[in-house]
DNA sequence: GTCTATAGCCGGATAGAC
DNA sequence: GTCTATCCGGCTATAGAC
């Protein structure tokens, strides 16, 4: 393998890493598996990493920074309707889960493994603040491009919108039932619907 | 270890496994492990189960039993509002939650681990169509009490109750954070209301 | 710097004594 | 029937050749 520096690495394997866990689960990204998929030697990956957790931890970091960046990417334009906002948003999260279910899964697992490790568990609060944050700042949007404000704290309705969409995520996992699917999420628009205040 | 009739030892480890799984998550639960809370030997183990998959569907059988006992030990009675009723019963389970966030992270971890194990892949459909039942027929008992209808399915509605408390559970296991999680209980419980009929 | 080889441990499952 | 002892594979991490 021709050489690389040190962060190219740590790039290669965080990447290799994601696309482990996306694909197999959290259980299955171990150290050979993931240096597999990056096709470079297990000492390869402890020349870049001293642990195993290091690197999960870097990849909970880049989960994390994603977020961030595709709330700068989302975009709100155009004269819409508050409640056809509000159902696009939602249902391009739910989109995203169809399209690729294992994905949001792998998620759920890194964050449950995280709150189980103690060294990972502060990172694990750091993507669900990032995942708050960013709710937050598309309702934030929505209002203001709507001019209507909510009936409670923007963060605590944004906290609501990232619990009923992972409730909605483990329903959808387990029974695959795409009909239901469609009307919680119209369930979940409905409820979020409810805080607003015209 | 004195003798102990097949059943009986199946008991017993079922009952370890659950142990296990609920203080220290199903990655945990190894076979070792099991035997060890057991009091019994590694050998016993496969004498009474051939795999540690086959005791895993076993213990899910035992939550999903669970759930039906806990439906019929339910009561709803005395004249109490709607209101308050549907706020009990969600804080029902939101005080299970705080007094041992571990065992209902082992009860999520177990569902994810079933649904990634193609053998284990309906019991963990049963595992939720339990959820889903309980949640029903609470909501039916509460309608047929207060004499409401809903503005949706009752089994839809149902699902939505699951949904949103296990995305409530996810953020409590995260953050910890009590004030949100008492907050995010009445969002649920405003949400489940707006879909009663009077 | 990057590799192969291996140490050292833990996992599920089994053999064979009693 | 129940045990101890062991096989064997996979894991993380490291040693040492090049």
């Amino acid at each position: 393998m021709a050489r690389m520096s040190v962060a190219d690495r740590r790039e290669a394997l965080v990447g290799a890493a994601l696309a482990v866990i996306e694909r197999d689960g959290v259980h299955a990204a171990t150290t050979r598996a993931i240096v597999a998929e990056a096709g470079m030697s297990l000492a390869s990956f402890h020349y870049a990493y001293t642990s195993r957790d290091e690197l999960l931890e870097a990849v909970v970091r880049r989960v994390v920074d994603g977020y961030a960046a595709a709330e700068a990417d989302l975009e709100l334009d155009g004269p819409v309707q508050l409640e056809a906002l509000a159902h696009a948003a939602i249902s391009h999260y739910v989109e995203l889960l169809r399209a690729d279910p294992a994905r949001e899964q792998g998620m759920i697992e890194l964050s449950l493994y995280s709150i189980r490790t103690p060294e990972l568990r502060t990172i694990a609060t750091a993507q669900y603040g990032a995942y708050h944050a960013f709710a937050e700042s598309v309702l934030r949007r929505i209002a203001e491009h709507c001019e209507v404000t909510y009936r409670v704290e923007t963060a605590l309705l944004a906290r609501m919108v990232i619990a009923m969409t992972d409730g909605l995520t483990l329903d959808y996992l387990v029974t695959r039932d795409e009909a239901a699917l469609e009307r919680l999420t119209e369930l979940v628009v409905a409820s979020v619907l409810q805080q607003v205040e015209r």
